[in-house]
DNA sequence: CGGGGCATTGAGTTGAGTCAACAACCGTGG
DNA sequence: CCACGGTTGTTGACTCAACTCAATGCCCCG
């Protein structure tokens, strides 16, 4: 049987039953796939399905009044990019794929079966929210108080670990399919800005593009200059039964 | 029988079985005072036991290695201030009193046993986690992509909107006990900063200070301004069984 | 081979920060 | 009852990180 993303995903953090792992493979039975820049959830759009990206990269935005957009979290395998709209049904942000993408539609009706009849999934489900909640404090911290260079330190370490975490990155090199405005939307500046920055990265040594990849120079250098902990992430917390 | 903080909140959300509303009671009935300042829950430390807030207010904050400090919640009664910690053990953040606190210390082997036998309380639970995410996002964007004026004017806008939703705040004005330097930590600006901004409100006859309660002079306009909906505190939501 | 995204760079502007002084407020203790 | 010291709020002067606008270069794809 070919490996499951989100049943890998959740084996990190505890040994699935057998039971468990058919009802995982029940409820993603339905895969959808979307073009680069497709919109795949709409901003507040009410849903009945949360969505589980199974491959590609996604992100979370929305669009303020005034025309400017903001992202608020970056996506890969194994996310489940909506899993809150099971329970707060509304969206206030949008998901749009970034690169080519497959995913699967859960409905939200399945989630509750599953709530009633599985608590450790349950719990687990709820987990995975905790962390991206986690994350998403991370980059508010870094957004109020941290400077240009420091944050996008800060967010490219944080995907080499996310990626590496699901086998998509090299030991000093990753796939990163972001536009400069992208990343800019994400961490609150400007494209130019983000462009000076990278630019700086690369005189000193840390980390440059080379196409659509990521080549970090000095990991240990830019983790410390990001103040980064990977603790947040709680890649290797386990749960309890 | 007295009203319960929690057992309020949750049942805005749909209504509880006499059962659920036993093992809540049951399960905070440890309750604990602090003095204003005193640190809730200590940044880092490893938790048996979740806090819920009955009296008083509270902020969620991490001190960086610079120094720096950055506030990433403010609390108010009914808010389970370090639910996540369930889940999560490790906490990412510290939370201190501002005012004198009351809380309930829960201990997590007795939301373990809620989450195996209540299934509609945990989907409560994860709800509030999830709220607060959606809280968290809307700072994230705030921080990211609005001027200091219309950051401060959302934050009062939210304030008033979840005080008012515990029965904590007039039509027109709240108590406000937090200082300009808190105000400036959660909103990544400097006091001073926050000072000039308050001053700016003052003048454009929106909100002002008096003593420690803050006086909205212009509701409408303060939400204009902050391009405020209050769609993501989810305060009407209705859970499903 | 031509056009549409992106990335890059320069020039000039600005919102917010820093530093520093001072004022207002408040609780405490003599 | 008032003098004192600590905390918070207020204001001015100066600086700077990041923004905006605008031009140009690059590369991929049809």
């Amino acid at each position: 049987l070919v490996s499951h993303p989100l049943i890998a995903v959740l084996e990190k953090h505890g040994p699935l039953t057998e039971e468990e792992k058919d009802v995982i493979r029940q409820i993603t039975a339905r895969v959808v796939c979307f073009e680069p820049k497709a919109e795949i959830v709409a901003e507040g759009s009410v849903q009945l399905e949360s969505t589980l990206l199974l491959e590609g990269m996604a992100i979370r935005h929305v669009h303020l009044e005034d025309g400017d957009r903001h992202i608020s979290a970056l996506h890969m395998p194994g996310d489940f990019v909506d899993l809150f709209s099971f329970l707060l049904k509304k969206m206030d942000h949008g998901v749009g794929a970034i690169t080519a993408c497959k995913v699967a539609r859960v409905p939200h009706k399945d989630l509750l079966e599953v709530s009633r009849r599985f608590p450790y999934l349950t719990r687990a489900f709820w987990f995975l929210t905790l962390v991206e909640g986690a994350t998403t404090r991370q980059w508010l911290a870094g957004v109020g108080r941290k400077s240009a260079l420091e944050r996008l330190a800060h967010l490219f370490c944080e995907l080499h670990c996310r990626l590496q975490a699901v086998g998509l990155s090299e030991r000093t090199s990753f796939e990163l399919p972001f536009t400069q405005e992208e990343l800019a939307d994400a961490q609150g500046l400007s494209s130019v800005h983000v462009n000076r920055t990278m630019k700086e990265m690369r005189a000193d040594g840390l980390a440059r593009m080379e196409g659509k990849r990521l080549i970090i120079e000095d990991l240990p250098a830019l983790r410390r200059l990001a103040e980064f902990n990977p603790a947040y992430l709680h890649l290797d917390q386990q749960l309890e039964r």
